[in-house]
This record gives C-alpha cells, structure tokens and sequence, in this order.
DNA sequence: CTGAAAGCGCTAACAG
DNA sequence: CTGTTAGCGCTTTCAG
C-alpha cells in the first residue's frame, strides 16, 4: 500500500497537489479557508491531506506571510508564584486571538533578556511582554521602542512603552496609613529590588504617608535587600528585634514571602505576631491566606494585569502606529490577621 | 543622508550585499562565519550591516536549514513552585548548546498541549520535554511517539518515549520506613492528582511499605484529593483529625504544599505539630523549610531532572534513530522537625 | 473556480 | 576567495 496516515518521509503541499490532482494554489486555498472552491474539489483536496498524513509547515507559511502568531513573555524569576496569575490572563487573550503565548525566564538578566528580544528581531515571535525589572528595561527601551512590545509591572513611564501597572505609591501609602489608624507610630519597610520600580515607589509612597502623619522615619525602621527570599525576610526581622526601645511595631515587607520571612523572624526573636509587631506584606500569593497569622497583605489585580497587557501589545500589533497608553490598575488591602 | 542605524524598511540580504558591492552568497558567508571569505571583503560586509542596520530574518534561515533551535518545556501549572528548578535546569542545557528554551502552561489540559505539540509539528519547535500528567501524556504518546519529545517526572514507562524521573514508589516507602521507625503504626496518606504517575506510585509505595512492617492500613488513613491547594490539605487534616481513637500519628502528603495545609490543618483542630502528629511532605520546594515547624519532606534532584531531560532531548535531536533510555534519578529524604 | 508563476529571505552546491 | 543558481514550502497576484 502506498497510502498511509503514517508520514514516511516529508510530505509538502506539492505532495499534496498531486495527490488530489489539483495545484498547490488550491490546496493552499483549502487549507486557508478559501471560499472559492467548489465543494467536490475542497473536498479531494481534504482526502489527500488526510491519506497522505500531510502537516503545514507553519515555518514557510510565515515566513511568507511574514507573522509567527507567537507571543514572548519575559519573566524575571519562573520560581516566583506572583506570576502565575498574570501570565494566565496574558495567554487567554492571546489564545483567543489566535497566538500562542510562550514564556521566557531571563532571571532579570539584561544578556538573557536581549537574547530573548532577538527572537522578535529575527521575527520569530511577532511581540513581546516584559515583566522584567524596570532598570533592566532600561537599556532595551532606548535600542528597541520601536519593536512591538509592552511593560507590564514594572515599567519606565518615561520609555514611550505602553506599560501597565498598579500605582505602588498609593498602595504603599494605603498600607501606612491603615497601621497609622490602627495607632502604630514606629513602621518598619523592609524594601527589595534593587532596580525594581516598585521598590522606589513604595518607599516614597512610605515616607510621603509617614510624613502627612506627622511621623519622623527612624533610619532604622527603613531594610533595603537585595532579595525576596524568606531567609531575608528573616535576617530583617531580627536586625529589627534587636533595636530595643527603637522597635518598631508594625512591618511593611514589599513582598509577601518575605513578609512570611519577617514573621518567623520576629517569632523566633520571641515576639508576637500580630501582638508585639504587626506584619503586612505585597502580592496575596496563594500561600498568604495559610500562614499562621493568615497575613494581612495588598493585592494585585493580577489576572487582569496579564490580560490588559496582552491587549496593548494585540493593539499595537494591529496598528503599529496607534498611540497605546499607559493604565494604571487598583489594588486593594486584604485585612488578615497579621496586622 | 541615506545611511542611517535606524532601519526604516525592512532590509534584507540583498540590500547589505549591495552595499557591500558583493553577492548574497558572500553576505551568508560571513553572517555564519565561514572562514573562506577574504578579511578586507568580510570588514566590507561588517560595515555594511552596521551601517544598514540589518537584522537577519531567522524565519528564512530557519525554512533553509530545517530548523527552529526552539525547545518546548510544557509544565501543567505554572504557579506551581515545584517546577521552578527542573525549568532551570532544563534552560541551562538547552542554551549551552546554541537553544532557545520556551515555557508552555498547558493547564494539565490534553486539548492545550495538543496544540503545543503543534508546533512541533508544524516545525516551529525541534523538540519539547513534557512535565504533564502521564494520563495526559499518553494519547500523545501514542499519536506522536515519533516526535522529538521527551517526558520528565511523569511517563509512561511504556509508552516508548525517553523519560526521566525518581523512583516514587522508593521514595514512598522510605518515608514510611522513616516514620515506622520513629515508632509510628498509624500512618496516613494524603494522595493527590488523577492521572498522575506519582500518585499511582507513592500510594503503592506506601501500601507495600505498611505490609512490610506488618500493619494493616485503616481504609480511614487514606485521602485521595484532586488538588494541591493548601485549603485541600487542611480539610484533609480537618477529616483526619476527627477519627478519634483511630485518629492517625503521623501523616504523609505526597507534595509540600499539601503538607502544610495538613499542618494548619492539625493545629485548627488543636493538634500540635510534630508531638500529637508527624507530617512529612514532598519536593521540598523553598517555603517548606519557613514555616513553622520546618517541613520534614523528599528531596528530588529538580535541577538535574531538567538537566538530564534537556540532555536526553538533544542527543534524540542529534541522532533521531538513537537508543534514547528511560532513567531514574535518586531522591532524599530531608528531616527537619515536623516529623 | 482553478492554475501558472513569482517571490518571502535565506543557505548551499557548483563553478570559476 | 567569490558569484550564480537553485531551491526550502508556502501564499498570492494575475490570467484564464
């Protein structure tokens, strides 16, 4: 038997043709919904694609219609659940839209992140969504504005990239001004990031809050790491246990897991939480909600973060000359018991 | 001036090679660093792609050379920690030798990684590692075993496609052994994931180890979930906890988050962890030794599962008729003080 | 409604 | 060392 489904060797659409007894024009014109084909020969045209096992090779079709239908997204740590909500609003909508979405771990790498941002260069993915720190976005907006890409999370207002966000000064303000009203006067901001913009704002939206309450920040009180682990959260918390009468008694971690961090350091320091020290972290990760105290935390929109993203980058796909703006989203304060 | 960095339109190969005043042929030459090309002509290409500012279109190489150097990782859940470092290792592999890594979430769903596999398929890809569900695995394995793929952590040992992952039932039955040895009789599983290997597995693990050390399981003692939630393990624990004097001493949940789930679980019900009951969990992802008590679990050498799985991949790519073996990987048990 | 022919942008013989 | 010439497998005018 010469038919089989099996593809023996590579079959193309010139195997195709033939097969059915038409040009490679018609088949292409089957494959690609064309209406004008009468029924009878669609039809012979379907049948060798079927006997024959035939595949499209997608590589040629895009080549020649010069588009993947492949989106990038860039994430700086795959390691880091925050994430995972984003990223599954972003493939939704691209799925919807007919493109896959496929992601890269730079590990905020500058090097790794340009080697990603060759493959829209070298047209093999048609745009690209950045979640990677803003410094590190830097130098790509200045050499690459003009690639079709968006920033989302972290972004430089300023790079003519579309970009969308949450407003961390306000939240960071919202989040001192709810331990203000519940009488804590000595707040502590264990900050991260070196290079995030996130890190700036909420340590300006910090010490704005503190200052419209009338509080002089204790130099003391303000963390700066360079790292989102536990165990940082945990050295911070002792450093700060250890201040004795200057104490504060509330924590602001910028992230949850190390808000989880600083309470098991101030645990082991022998304090309460929330008794002693009250903890807030950033993020709602799934696990917040089942640490003990649940924490108390700010939470991102994050779903619709991924899927208003991917909806700048389709429209500027669509017309790459269209004026895509920049959105800011809200956040909300989930009270818990932590604080 | 019509010499600029910035491309207006697309340039290509042709317009370098006219600038240059050479042929395409010699532009190809030098772009892939053949050596047979005089060093004066070569600085004269060089210039001339400098100065035009052309990027080269690897969709057109790639239909050429009949490859994408694009490989697949398809992970069933992004926002499951647990992968974090197998991806890790499985990028570190693929980019050392000249190949771009790109993640897929397939939602553990057939239909999705059906159309990951697509790109294989459709020569976008030259090969992916799949981390789904074996159940997920298998009609995929039976339509498309002839692809270049390769199965990590989750396989069919049957199924013909190279596979690499740690001896669950092993591992199973050493926590057993673990906990038995502590003096413990009474020892609950709490299971999890339909279609999943490991599921299989560790519970034969776990039945077979109990038989050894002479104890009949209480049918009460095993919990099947469909989740990996933290909120699945609590109510484990919570049904657990109510069993009276057939209440478990000890508990085994086959991954980590469930375990602390189980933990929080234990202590809602006014059960102290480890006096009253021993958890141990599974995959020791990073916040099992943060909480409270640390979480005694199994160690699965993630990195090097990525790194063997990439291995097992190229070497498939590389000579596609070779003999590609099926191997496991050891594990550890890490004790720490939930159990 | 269908076919012939011209490329998409690149690489790889094959000559010279 | 360099240029000419064929395509890779597909889509898309342009004719008929």
């Amino acid at each position: 038997m010469s038919d089989t489904v099996r593809p023996r060797e590579e079959v193309s659409i010139a195997d195709v043709a033939e097969r059915a007894g038409v040009s490679v024009a018609t088949v292409s014109r089957v494959l690609n919904g064309h209406t004008n084909v009468r029924e009878a020969t669609r039809e012979r045209v379907l049948e060798a694609v079927a006997s024959s096992g035939y595949r499209i090779n997608e590589l040629a079709r895009n080549l020649r219609t010069a588009e993947s239908r492949l989106l990038l997204t860039m994430v700086p740590d795959f390691g880091n659940p925050f994430y995972a909500a984003i990223v599954r609003g972003i493939d939704s909508v691209a799925r919807q839209n007919g493109y896959f979405m496929l992601l890269c771990d730079t590990g905020a790498d500058p090097l790794r992140e340009r080697s990603y941002f060759d493959l829209l260069r070298g047209r093999r993915a048609d745009g690209a969504i950045c979640l990677d720190p803003a410094a590190v976005q830097k130098a790509l907006a200045e050499e690459s504005s003009a690639l079709p890409w968006v920033a989302c999370c972290e972004f430089d207002p300023a790079a003519g990239v579309p970009y969308v966000g949450i407003d961390n000064h306000l939240a960071a303000g919202d989040v001192v001004r709810y331990l203000t009203a519940k009488g804590h006067r000595r707040i502590a901001l264990i900050n991260s990031g070196h290079g995030y913009l996130y890190g700036r704002q909420r340590l300006a939206g910090y010490r704005d809050a503190l200052k419209d309450a009338g509080i002089e920040p204790n130099p003391a009180w303000l963390i700066e790491l360079d790292s989102l682990d536990y165990d940082a959260g945990e050295r911070a918390a002792a450093q700060l246990a250890a201040l004795g009468d200057a104490r504060p008694t509330a924590a602001f971690a910028v992230s949850d897991t190390l808000a989880i961090g600083v309470m098991n350091g101030f645990r082991g320091a022998g304090f309460s939480v929330p008794d002693d020290v009250a903890v807030v972290g950033f993020d709602d990760i799934a696990v917040a909600a089942h640490v003990d105290p649940p924490l108390t935390t700010v939470s991102q929109p994050m779903q619709l973060l991924g899927e208003t993203a991917a909806e700048l980058l389709l429209k500027r796909l669509r017309d790459p000359r269209a004026e895509v703006p920049g959105v800011l989203l809200p956040h909300r304060l989930i009270e818990r018991r932590s604080a």
